[in-house]
DNA sequence: TCTGGGGTCCTAGGACCC
DNA sequence: TCTGGGGTCCTAGGACCC
């Protein structure tokens, strides 16, 4: 536990630090502020990045536009109702990726305990690095300098004695600000429970239910009365929040992903099932070309299907030997697919994902193998380009030579 | 307020095996 | 023929994050 005394042998040999050493670094209005550092006439403008049509949602938005209420995941439509002067400008995924590798470059350059978490926020250990730059809060301060003159974008730090204080932390700092956190218990007390990191719409409800408001009610609540409410892992997760979280190391290595998956909400909703098919190869090819690059292998797929009513449903198919093949990807999703009988339903949106993934130079040779279409599969791409046209699937999209 | 797209982790039930 | 308990895998759904 964070801050109480170990022993060993009899005697004193560790008192864990219970310093402000993790940092929580996190950039402002990321995807909005790269695209306003890139374009001048964009600055100082409600600025809102994502597609603006009736279906699209908020990406990221400026300060400007939040000023006016706009907030990220907010649908387009409400957002243009609330701030009708903000201009939409689609997302540059490549640009925020380059940006990030920046960020991550400067943050590296003061500590070598890095974890980055998303493109625009990491956790950096900084207990190793008072020496040479000073308190946290002067580091803090000379990373926020860096990031500012190097990347000409604002990012706030916090810190506290965990990751989950220092994220915390970071968040009652927003924007451009710097919160070194030294008493946790009085920093988290007054907390609302359901603006924890990790506690979301579902678990702050019940907790309130509960009577359960702010963080000083949930460290008076005992963790078994936690436990039985809301399960064995939540119950002990959020008992140890009320605590200031968890005292675990920053996951600095290599990290292996998961699952690799695409999907798409379509403008109108699918009914036709050859369209429902072809979209699914597509997907299906998404998936393959990135498991392709990034030399995975993967045994699990599962398709997503959203209804016109937003029920969303998954089915999904595993196989023994891991593959990379589009066309077993996509004989495995459609048979996946049509195990859900979606009966006369319009379809909002499709997804294909592949997991139980493994990495390595097998799974490299696996998703390089890619064998000639099946006979079904041959036949399934002809018939969508009868259907529509033969720029629907195109040859050098799905047999790419790589 | 008619709700994106990329993920991770947890739970619970059933099949199957010992 | 009925009765066990544990472990693992698969499947479906849901909560949460940015």
């Amino acid at each position: 536990m964070a801050g109480g005394h170990e022993r060993a042998f009899g005697r004193e040999v560790v008192e864990r630090s219970r310093a402000a050493d993790i940092l929580h670094a996190d950039l402002d209005a990321f995807y909005a502020s790269v695209e306003q550092e890139a374009d001048p006439s964009l600055r100082g403008r409600p600025l809102i990045v994502g597609w603006p049509g009736p279906r699209g949602v908020v990406l990221s938005c400026s300060y400007e536009a939040r000023a006016a209420g706009v907030r990220n995941g907010m649908p387009s439509m409400r957002a243009k109702r609330l701030c009708p002067a903000a201009v939409f400008v689609p997302a540059r995924f490549d640009a925020y990726q380059e940006k990030s590798r920046g960020f991550r470059e400067v943050l590296r350059s003061f500590t070598p305990l890095v974890e980055t978490t998303w493109m625009d926020e990491a956790f950096c250990d900084v207990s190793g690095a008072h020496t040479l730059y000073g308190s946290t809060l002067e580091l803090a301060t000379a990373i926020r300098r860096r990031v500012a003159g190097e990347l000409k974008l604002i990012c706030s730090v916090g810190a506290g004695s965990t990751k989950f204080v220092a994220k915390m932390a970071s968040r009652a700092c927003k924007p451009n600000g710097v919160l070194v956190v030294g008493d946790s218990p009085a920093f988290l007390s007054p907390i609302d429970v359901g603006d924890l990191w990790g506690v979301g719409d579902a678990t702050a409800a019940r907790l309130h239910e509960l009577g359960i408001r702010t963080v000083s009610d949930l460290l008076a609540t005992p963790a078994t009365l936690l436990r039985r409410e809301l399960g064995q892992s939540l119950g002990s997760h959020l008992a140890a929040l009320a605590r200031g979280g968890h005292d675990e190391e920053l996951a600095t290595g290599d990290y292996d992903a998961k699952s690799v998956g695409a999907e798409e909400t379509f403008e109108t909703d699918l009914a036709s099932e050859d369209r429902i098919q072809a979209e699914i190869l597509r997907l299906a090819d998404r998936v393959a070309s990135r498991m392709s690059a990034g030399g995975v292998a993967g045994r699990c797929v599962t398709v997503k299907i959203r209804l016109a009513s937003f029920a969303t449903h998954t089915r999904s198919r595993t196989v023994r030997e891991p593959t990379g093949d589009l066309w077993t990807i996509y004989r495995l999703a459609r048979e996946a697919y049509e195990s859900f009988g979606r009966g006369r339903q319009r379809v909002r949106l499709l997804g294909v994902s592949m997991s139980g993934l493994v990495h390595g130079p097998l799974a490299q040779q696996l998703s390089l193998d890619r064998t000639p279409p099946h006979a079904e599969a041959a036949k399934a791409l002809a018939s969508v380009r009868r259907r529509f046209g033969q720029d629907a699937l195109t040859p050098a999209r799905l047999l790419r030579p790589d």
